[in-house]
DNA sequence: CGTTTTTATATCGTTTACGATGCAAAGATA
DNA sequence: TATCTTTGCATCGTAAACGATATAAAAACG
């Protein structure tokens, strides 16, 4: 058996790339019902934590490019979700806002999407521990590789 | 602090997200020498292991659609990676073979990948246990969620 | 102050992902 | 055997990601 290194069964990258696309669908059913994608539900959790942010922070905070998240705000801002207001002081800056659509969607996240998960989760042997385990290794490997 | 469990910080699923991409983000200047894609990539290492598949069988050991591989796989023929000849038995099929510049790229990557992750993931705390849970972890969650 | 550089965002092109749909070949059934 | 269903793949539309490039505003500098 040749190159054993390169064996998809042996990369964590693959797992990783292959669990992300998993959870990430199943969010979906439930992102459906509010009307968003994955990574819009990204976004209105940063903006959910602290409203009123810069695109470059909503990237930051996101680890993505600014080139990814202004088409994402774009569409948002089209369905509603959010506002976009040039800043005051630096007119270069757009300060993303929640509009009340965008507020109340938290609340039916809440009510939808950790009973949702945990559903799809329940037949998973991992406990609690496993999770804060996998948490940390993780964030281990995003500092590291993060710019 | 309303709505804990919605918290970006608390979720498994970001950091899923986001080590992904930072992963692939650190394996595209190897994959570039090759001059291919992350996902051109597993698309190797699944006939690297097995030349002479079909788009289903490709599609399922990467738990991707085949309306994914398709494309994916046309672009790897335009690029002289792969042929696809259809199936003497079962005519629906596409058989995905590796042309001799399909099999020559597994030397050159078993020459840059390896090194060039380890490189890159030095400064990572992680010690060999840790990403052999991490495995077991994504591997749990990866056999709960797929279909 | 005028010029240069940096910063914040936007636009464009390409490649994934994936739901929805189409289509022809194979298999199942009456 | 004729029809119905399933299977294997392809096509289309939309939304990410991201490299490359553009643009205007702000900051730094001489």
């Amino acid at each position: 058996m040749s190159h054993a290194e390169l064996q998809l069964n042996n990369q964590i990258c693959f797992r990783l790339y292959a669990a992300t696309r998993l959870i990430t669908q199943a969010y979906t059913p439930m992102l459906n019902a509010l009307g968003i994608t994955y990574p819009q539900y990204l976004v209105l959790m940063v903006l959910w934590e602290q409203d009123g942010q810069t695109v470059n922070d909503i990237a930051h905070r996101l680890l993505l490019e600014t080139n990814t998240v202004t088409p994402l705000l774009q569409r948002m801002e089209k369905q509603g979700i959010v506002t976009r207001t040039r800043g005051e002081k630096d007119k270069r800056q757009q300060i993303v806002s929640l509009t009340d659509q965008g507020k109340k969607l938290e609340d039916i996240a809440y009510e939808l999407i950790p009973a949702g998960m945990g559903d799809r989760l329940s037949a998973c042997p991992l406990e609690l521990a496993d999770y804060k385990h996998l948490a940390g290794e993780l964030d281990a490997i995003i500092s590291t590789l993060k710019h």
